[in-house]
RNA sequence: GCGGACGUGGCGGAAUGGUAGACGCAAGGGACUUAAAAUCCCUUGGGAGUAAUCCCGUCCGGGUUCGAGUCCCGGCGUCCGCACCA
C-alpha cells in the first residue's frame, strides 16, 4: 500500500472501471423501488463553475446513498442549451450558436466526468437538439388545441435604434446595451401559456408539497398573489368623460376605506386614458413619457410616482355629489386587476405619497386601537393596521372586516343599468406566461400565418420545424426573421403564400419538461411514454439554486399540469422534494489601480486580522475586498479544473459539502481546500492501518471495553450520517465522519502489537463502515480504500451498512442541572430513571443544597433525557 | 418599491425552546527531524482568580417562559428574486 494517496491517478482509474462496467446506467425495467434524483441541468456557458460542482456533488451524494439503500436510482444529466449568450457569441465572435453551444457541451461534459458523478449519460438530452424540441413543438400544438396557448398583446423593451426587442438584462439604466438608445415600451402580439387557468390549483397544491422549503412555497404563494376584493363600477361625470364613457371599473381589497377616497388612478394604457389623451396633447405626452423605460417591475416600482389629472371626474358610489379626480399614474399596471384603482391615502403608503405630491389631502378612516379618533391624523406615514372605522358615515364604529362586508353587501345590492355596481371578486397577481421571443436560438413556435386562413398550426407530419443552420448574425434582431427563405411557406390549408412564425419559445419552456423527458429520452414518437413517466415521476429530490425558486419551478408545475391535460403524464406535481442550495462565494481582490484580480494570481499571508495579499508575479500589494458571489465581472472565480487537477475531484467534492450548510452560501477558500486535502490523506492512512491489522475472523460473541468503544463510535457515526444524508445536511455528515475517524485513529494508536481477536474484528468493522460512509462524498478514495481493505467488489455497488441499535444506547445518562435557568452541575442517573428518582438525585447534589440553603425549591422541572432545572 | 431569507469565537459553522461554540479552518506552544515539509500531542469566546470557581457573551432594543441563539414585537445590516439572463 502506497504511503500517499495519488488522487489524479486513482480517480482516472476508477472512472474508467465504472464506465466499463456501466454501473450507473439505469434500466426502466429494474424491479427495485425507484428513486429519482435530479439537479437543475446547466446552461452550456463554456465551462462549469463552482456552483455546478456544489450542486452536482449534492445530488451525487444522494444518488449514491439511495443506490446503497437498495433503490433503482435515476440520476440523469442534460443541457439547457438554448438562450441568449449563444447569439451574443455569434455576434461578437462570429461563431454559429450551434457550434458554440455544442463545443461548450463537449467541454463541460468532460469536466463533469472528471468529477466522478454517478450519472446515467445514456439519457443525456440537449434542448437545442431537434430530437428534443420537436416534442416541445408537439406539446405546444396540443396546448393550443385545449386552449392553454393563445395570442395576446404584450409589452416589450424596444430598442428604437437597433429596431429590436431587448431582454431585461440588455437594458442598462434605461438604455439599450449596444445602441445606448433610450428603451421604449412597445406592444406586440405574443404567444402566451394560460398559466392563470391554474392559479388557484397552483396555490392550493403548495400545501401538499411538504418536502419543499417553506420559503419557496411562501415566495410562490406571494407570487401567485391571491386576493379577495371587490370590483366597483364608479360612475363618471358625463360632462367630463372624453368619449361618452359612463363608468370606471376598479378592483380593490380595501373597500372598507371608500370614505377615505381622494382620487382615482388609471394605468397609462387604460382605454379611458387613451381616450382622454386623444383630446389632450399634454396628457398624451405624459403617457408617452411613462413608456420611456424598460418593462422591469423593479423600475416601475422604484421610479418617482407621477400622475396627470385627466379632468375626468368619478362619482363616489355612496354619494352622488362627491366627485373624485381621475389621474393617469405611472405606477398603475394595466395587467393587474382592472388597471384602475381608487386612492385612499391615509391607509396606503403609495397613495399617500401621491396625494402629498399633488396636494389632494387625506382623511383617516381607520383609527388604531387606543388612539383618539378626533385627534388621529396622518401626515406622511400611512396606517395599514387594524382599527375602528371613523369618518365613514354608516361604517363608523365597525371593524375593518365588518366594514368590508357592509360595503360589499350594499354595493352588490345597488344596480346601474342592469348589473350591480359592486361584485365580490378573487384576483390573482399571477399573469399568463408570455413565451414569444424574437430570437433565433430557441425552439421555433410551430405555427403559420396565412393572410387568408389566419393563424394555423404546423401539421404534425411537418414537425420538427427546424432552425435553419445558414442564419447570419451581422445585424441586431431576430436572425430567423432576417433569413431570406426560411419563413416563406405555403399555407397548409389553402396552399397560398404564407409565413412561418419567426418567434421562438422562452427557454423556460425547454426546462419545464426535461425531467419528464429523462424517463424515456429515446422515444422518437412522443415527448414521453406516459407509463414510464408515471413510473419514474415525480422527481423524488430536485436540487438547484434559490434563484429559480419562483419562475422555473412555477412554470414546471404549470407545464406538468398542462402535460397531464394533454395526456403526456399522469400527475400534477413534478417535484416531490425540492432543495435550494446556496451560492459559492469568494473574497474579491483589486490592485492599486482598482482592477479586479483573480484569486489564482494572489498570495495570502498572515492570519487573524493581519491577512495581507500580494500579486504573485510582481509582489504588488493587493486590496482584499468583500466576499461576493463568484462572478466573471469581479474575477473572484476559481476554476474547477484547476482544483481537480491540483487536489482531485474528491477534495473538491468534500470541501463543497464540509464548510457550510447546503442551503447557505459557502465561501471557497484555499485553506479550506487544503484542509480537505489533508483529510483525504488522513483517511488513506487510517484505512492503511486498519488493513494492516490481521484479517477479521468470525464475529466474536463478546467484546472488550476497547472493542466496544470502537463499535459504538462506528455505529453512532453510521446512524448520524444516514440520518443527515437523508435530510441533506451534508455539513453535519462531514462533521460526524471527522469525529468517527478521529475516534478510530485514536483506537488504532493505542493498539498493541497483536490486537486481540475481538478488537481486530471491531477495527475491521469500523474500517468497512467508514469507507462506505464517505463513499457518497468521495467515491474514488472510497474505491481505493475498499480495495485496500481486501474487498474484490466495488464499493459503489455495496449496500449501506446496517446499524446495530443496541450499540447506540448507554446504560446511564448525564443530565445538566440548572439552578434558576443557569447550568450549575451535572447529574448521572440510570437511563430509565423516573422523574422522582432524578429529582431526588439532583436535590442531593452539594451545589444544589448550597444554592437552596436549607429551603425547599419552588419548583423542579425534569425534562426526561434532557435537563433538570431547579427554581430556588 | 414589493416579496423572501440570513445575522453565533479570529473564520466557516453546531445546538427537537433545555449544558452556546460540536466538527473543521486559522493561530500559538510542544514532539519527531541536521533542517524543512508531512505527521503526532496540547492550548485557543472575553474578563477576574494560584485554584475551585465566578461574571459577561449568539446584530441592537423590548417581550413571552422555570429556561430564548431558537418564539413574538420594533429597529439595523447583508444577500436573493421581481415575470425577456439562465
Amino acid at each position: 500500500m502506497q504511503e500517499r494517496y495519488n488522487a489524479r491517478e486513482a480517480e482516472r482509474r476508477w472512472q474508467k472501471i465504472w464506465d466499463e462496467r456501466a454501473i450507473y446506467t439505469t434500466r426502466n425495467d429494474d424491479p427495485r423501488p425507484k428513486y429519482y434524483v435530479l439537479e437543475m441541468f446547466p446552461y452550456p456557458s463554456g465551462r462549469i463553475h463552482m456552483g455546478h460542482v456544489r450542486n452536482y456533488t449534492m445530488g451525487d451524494v444522494l444518488a449514491r446513498y439511495m443506490r446503497a439503500k437498495g433503490h433503482n436510482v435515476l440520476h440523469p444529466m442534460g443541457w439547457d442549451a438554448f438562450g441568449l449568450p449563444a447569439e451574443n457569441a455569434a455576434m461578437e465572435r462570429k461563431v454559429h450558436p450551434k457550434a458554440w453551444t455544442y463545443d461548450n457541451i463537449a467541454t463541460m461534459k468532460k469536466q463533469l466526468q472528471t468529477m466522478g458523478l454517478s450519472l446515467d449519460w445514456s439519457r443525456e438530452v440537449a434542448t437545442c437538439d431537434p430530437s428534443y424540441y420537436k416534442h416541445q413543438q408537439k406539446m405546444f400544438l396540443d396546448f393550443l388545441k385545449v386552449g392553454l396557448a393563445e395570442r395576446e398583446k404584450r409589452k416589450v423593451n424596444w430598442d428604437p435604434v437597433d429596431m429590436t426587442v431587448l431582454a431585461n438584462e440588455q437594458v442598462i439604466d434605461g438604455r439599450g446595451w449596444r445602441s445606448g438608445a433610450v428603451v421604449e415600451q412597445r406592444e406586440m402580439s405574443q404567444w402566451i401559456f394560460k398559466i392563470t387557468k391554474y392559479s388557484q390549483d397552483l396555490l392550493d397544491a403548495l400545501d401538499t408539497l411538504d418536502r419543499w422549503p417553506d420559503k419557496v412555497r411562501l415566495m410562490q404563494r406571494n407570487w401567485i398573489g391571491r386576493s379577495e376584493g371587490l370590483l366597483v363600477r364608479f360612475a363618471l361625470d358625463p360632462k367630463t368623460s372624453p368619449a361618452g364613457e359612463s363608468e370606471l371599473k376598479i378592483f380593490t381589497t380595501r373597500h372598507d376605506t371608500l370614505f377615505g377616497a381622494k382620487f382615482m388612478a388609471i394605468a397609462p394604457d387604460h382605454p379611458l386614458a387613451q381616450a382622454a389623451a386623444a383630446k389632450n396633447p399634454k396628457l398624451a405626452e405624459f403617457i408617452a413619457e411613462t413608456k420611456r423605460h424598460g418593462t422591469a417591475q423593479e423600475i416601475i416600482d422604484t421610479q418617482e410616482k407621477m400622475g396627470f389629472d385627466t379632468g375626468i371626474r368619478a362619482i363616489h358610489p355612496f354619494d352622488p355629489n362627491w366627485k373624485l379626480p381621475v389621474y393617469v399614474a405611472n405606477f398603475i399596471l394595466m395587467e393587474y386587476g382592472t388597471g384602475a384603482i381608487f386612492g385612499c391615502p391615509a391607509h396606503d403608503q403609495r397613495d399617500l405619497d401621491f396625494v402629498n405630491k399633488y396636494g389632494l389631502g387625506n382623511t383617516p378612516v381607520v383609527c388604531p386601537p387606543g388612539q383618539d379618533a378626533k385627534s388621529f391624523v396622518i401626515t406622511d406615514v400611512a396606517y395599514d393596521g387594524e382599527g375602528t372605522m371613523i369618518n365613514s358615515r354608516f361604517l363608523d364604529g365597525m371593524t375593518i372586516e365588518q366594514a368590508k362586508e357592509e360595503v360589499a353587501k350594499r354595493l352588490e345590492g345597488e344596480t346601474r343599468g342592469n348589473s350591480s355596481i359592486g361584485e365580490r371578486q378573487v384576483n390573482f397577481r399571477l399573469r399568463d406566461w408570455g413565451i414569444s421571443r424574437q430570437r433565433y436560438w430557441g425552439c421555433p413556435i410551430p405555427v403559420i400565418h396565412c393572410p387568408k386562413c389566419g393563424v394555423l398550426p404546423v401539421p404534425d407530419k411537418d414537425l420538427p420545424v427546424a432552425l435553419p443552420d445558414d442564419a447570419t448574425f451581422d445585424k441586431p434582431g431576430n436572425a430567423l426573421d432576417h433569413h431570406p427563405t426560411w419563413k416563406h411557406v405555403n399555407c397548409p390549408t389553402c396552399g397560398g403564400k404564407a409565413q412561418r412564425e419567426t418567434d421562438t419559445m422562452d427557454t423556460f419552456v425547454d426546462s419545464s419538461w426535461y425531467f419528464a423527458r429523462f424517463t424515456d429520452p429515446w422515444n422518437e414518437k412522443a415527448p414521453t411514454d406516459p407509463k414510464m413517466a408515471d413510473a419514474w415521476m415525480p422527481v423524488d429530490q430536485y436540487i438547484g439554486g434559490v434563484e429559480h425558486a419562483i419562475l422555473h419551478l412555477l412554470y414546471s408545475r404549470f407545464f406538468t399540469r398542462a402535460m397531464k391535460k394533454t395526456g403526456h403524464i399522469g400527475m400534477n406535481e413534478p417535484f416531490e422534494g425540492m432543495f435550494t442550495q446556496g451560492m459559492v462565494v469568494h473574497e474579491t481582490y483589486r490592485d492599486k489601480a482598482g482592477n479586479w484580480v483573480i484569486p489564482a494570481e494572489v498570495k495570502i499571508e498572515g492570519g487573524e486580522g493581519a491577512r495581507r495579499a500580494t500579486l504573485i508575479k510582481t509582489g504588488e500589494s493587493i486590496e482584499i475586498g468583500p466576499i461576493e458571489k463568484m462572478s466573471k465581472s469581479k474575477k473572484n472565480t476559481v476554476d474547477p479544473d484547476d482544483i481537480m487537477e491540483t487536489y482531485g475531484a474528491d477534495v473538491a467534492r468534500w470541501f463543497m459539502l464540509s464548510d457550510s450548510p447546503p442551503d447557505r452560501d459557502v465561501i471557497w477558500s484555499e485553506e479550506g481546500v487544503q484542509g480537505a486535502g489533508r483529510f483525504v490523506q488522513r483517511l488513506w492512512r487510517i484505512i492503511g492501518e486498519v488493513a494492516a491489522v490481521s484479517a477479521a475472523g468470525i464475529q466474536p460473541a463478546t467484546f472488550s471495553d476497547d472493542a466496544m468503544m470502537v463499535r459504538k463510535a462506528a455505529h453512532r457515526a453510521l446512524a448520524n450520517v444516514s440520518d443527515d444524508i437523508a435530510r441533506l445536511r451534508f455539513n453535519r455528515c462531514v462533521a460526524h465522519i471527522y469525529e468517527f475517524s478521529n475516534a478510530l485513529a485514536e483506537a488504532l494508536g493505542s493498539v498493541e502489537n497483536v490486537p486481540s481477536a475481538d478488537l481486530t474484528w471491531a477495527l475491521r468493522e469500523a474500517g468497512d463502515i467508514l469507507v462506505r460512509l464517505f463513499h457518497p462524498m468521495m467515491p474514488h478514495l472510497a474505491e481505493e480504500c475498499w480495495a485496500a481493505l481486501g474487498h474484490k467488489t466495488l464499493v459503489a455497488g455495496e449496500a449501506w451498512p446496517a446499524v446495530e441499535a443496541g450499540l447506540l444506547v448507554e446504560s446511564t445518562i448525564t443530565l445538566p442541572v440548572q439552578i434558576n435557568g443557569k447550568k450549575r452541575a451535572d447529574v448521572t442517573v440510570p437511563r430509565d430513571a423516573g422523574k422522582e428518582a432524578v429529582e431526588a438525585a439532583v436535590l442531593a447534589l452539594d451545589t444544589v443544597k448550597k444554592a437552596l440553603d436549607g429551603k425547599s425549591p419552588k419548583k423542579v422541572i425534569v425534562v426526561p433525557q434532557r435537563i433538570v432545572n431547579v427554581v430556588a
